[in-house]
DNA sequence: CGGTAAAATTTGAGCGCGCAAATCGCGAGG
DNA sequence: CCTCGCGATTTGCGCGCTCAAATTTTACCG
């Protein structure tokens, strides 16, 4: 402005639709046609207002945007404190999972703190009253949660990661399907020869938990194992500790268990100190498969189940922007097992 | 709108300030000032209006809010991806730290995807010039990152968690004391009656890694070690199966370590799974510590040192925000030493 | 009871942009 | 040579808010 002919993209502060428009003669709607409606504009006069854009390295200005065409282009997102004692950091994959779906479709993440469900709705709906954000992201979902049906009043738009026990056909979701996870766990240590399959969960109560140990128990069936297995059903809170406890009490049963299937990383840790100690080699005298593949289970070469994290997110920004190309909305994604040492080797028959 | 008389909190679309103004019968900017500026207004007219506000749920308009005083009230950050075969990254409590730290200055977290440090800056001159972010925070400083200076010549207010060799002087950062760290660690096996203290850490070069191997240094010099210590200085790869390599090897010396200190707590396992193999039980036969105090630390009652996430959290926003109290903005912080039983028990003398 | 300063409140302008309607320019048709 | 039509481009307006300046009201004193 003070210096006609320069045209540095730093140095003040940021140019404006106006300024790019001057230096290119144009008016003000025309650089916008060019950036969203190119083909109202004719070429030579495209080209050249495209020449100054960059030149001046203009940056259209998003909350201007925001504001006039009443969309913030952000996605809300609650951050939780990590869970002492669990192991699962999810957060960082989802979260950048979709912060990079987000990107493709011009969307950033809004992230916030709360401590609670509670806090959490009135931070949703705060930020949506606020236009800080379009839509929300809601994961981590118990079997009863408060906060779609409190979303869903409050007209807030928002996809799930996970769904609730009962109303999941009121609202648009995306998981993984937990029940083909222990499935598939089970399914492969039948085929590396495994008879007797223990699964080691949560309390039942807590849907995921529950998912999990009902594919254990339909794969359990259906290769017919369920006399040799029925029993090699047991529950603790998903810490380590407890877990070991647990699975000593799987390994003084009179016929215990060659393998173990876990609902989560964390169980499997505790199996596997739990057979360290009860002397057996864990790959070799038991196996163990964990659940969510985390980095604690790459660094112990155990099994594990992993989630499509990256998918999921995906879907959610697909399901969040309306991209969706099919379907309402729910979709049930497949994890998938990865085989390290814990579980690798042949069963070697016991006792 | 349609409705007069009703004044339900959600239902249309958010109220503005007008809206509130003409229902309390005063002027927007009243209601404004009632806002942010209480003292300007009559006691009786500002009950009247904070009366309507709640009554009609109003929550003032961030991007208007944005573009009037051009300035978004947001941070930005980067979200990596996670670095495979490293245990965690502190994403999840660092960007926890800062959500809530943010919370408590109304400002929030932008989150972005990018691939590596130049579309990192890229993006965040693109969503500063874009008005997005009004400041931003790096993280995971390498020894000569780049970020630094290409930001400082943008011009572009940000704080680093971390900081370069050199230049550290030229930006503001906030920072772990490492080398105080792995002091830390060492202090506390030399209480315990080690005097074979071993330290494995990175291979030289990155900026962390160093820090934390010259506390070690440091210490050992101090506790008049060096004698005894001097050899049992190693260093791999932050990948568990490198760990149980060079572990192996300071095990087969000719005078072996009582204890280990660590530069990262993947090393740490790798060191414990080595220990456990060459048939040392980790805690009675070799004390391991390690750094950063990773939920796999709590699973495996490693020992590890905490970076105090949570108060860097708040630094780097006050920082940020020029909320800093004291000094340049320059900060180095405590970690501290959590004891779990892989280093516990007093030392007992080998061979 | 007028006059004045201070307090309380309102008005005007504009942040940068998108939408819709208005205007301009130009070649074809009469 | 004037008119019509259509694509290209521009203008007007408002999104919801903040800042600064203008205006009104109130309180106080002689």
């Amino acid at each position: 402005m003070a210096e006609p002919g320069h045209h540095e993209p730093v140095g003040g502060s940021a140019p404006t639709l106006q300024d790019v428009a001057q230096a290119a003669g144009v008016s003000r709607q025309t650089v916008s046609n060019v950036l969203h409606a190119p083909e109202r504009v004719r070429a030579a006069t495209r080209e050249r207002v495209v020449e100054y854009i960059s030149r001046l390295g203009y940056q259209p200005n998003r909350q201007a945007q925001a504001l006039a065409r009443s969309a913030s282009h952000m996605i809300g997102c609650r951050i939780r404190p990590l869970t002492p004692g669990a192991l699962t950091s999810m957060h960082d994959r989802f979260l950048h999972a979709l912060a990079e779906a987000g990107r493709a479709a011009d969307h950033h993440l809004l992230l916030f703190a709360a401590e609670d469900e509670s806090t959490e709705i009135d931070s949703v709906g705060r930020l949506h009253r606020g236009g800080a954000a379009d839509a929300f992201v809601l994961y981590d979902l118990t079997a009863d949660d408060q906060r779609p049906k409190a979303l869903l009043d409050m007209g807030v738009p928002f996809v799930a990661f996970g769904r609730t026990d009962t109303g999941a056909d009121t609202y648009p979701w995306v998981d993984v399907d937990n029940v083909l996870g222990t499935r598939l766990a089970v399914d492969h240590l039948v085929n590396r020869g495994h008879r007797r399959i223990a699964f080691l969960g949560w309390p039942s109560g807590r849907t995921i938990g529950d998912r999990r140990a009902h594919g254990w128990h339909q794969a359990v069936e259906s290769h017919h194992l369920a006399s040799t297995c029925g029993v090699l059903d047991v529950r603790s809170e998903d810490s380590v500790q407890a877990a070991i406890q647990v699975t000593f009490r799987l390994l003084e049963h009179a016929e215990p268990p060659t393998a173990i299937v876990t609902a989560t990383d964390t169980l499997a840790v505790g199996a596997m100190q739990a057979a360290q100690r009860w002397g057996l080699e864990v790959g070799r005298d038991l196996a163990v498969v964990g659940f969510d593949d985390t980095p604690t289970a790459a660094a112990l070469e155990l099994s594990s189940i992993r989630q499509p994290i990256e998918q999921v997110g995906r879907q959610v920004v697909a399901a969040l922007l309306g991209t969706d190309e099919a379907g309402p909305g729910r979709r049930l994604l497949e994890p998938q097992l990865v085989i390290r040492s814990s579980s690798a080797r042949p069963a070697t028959p016991r006792r």
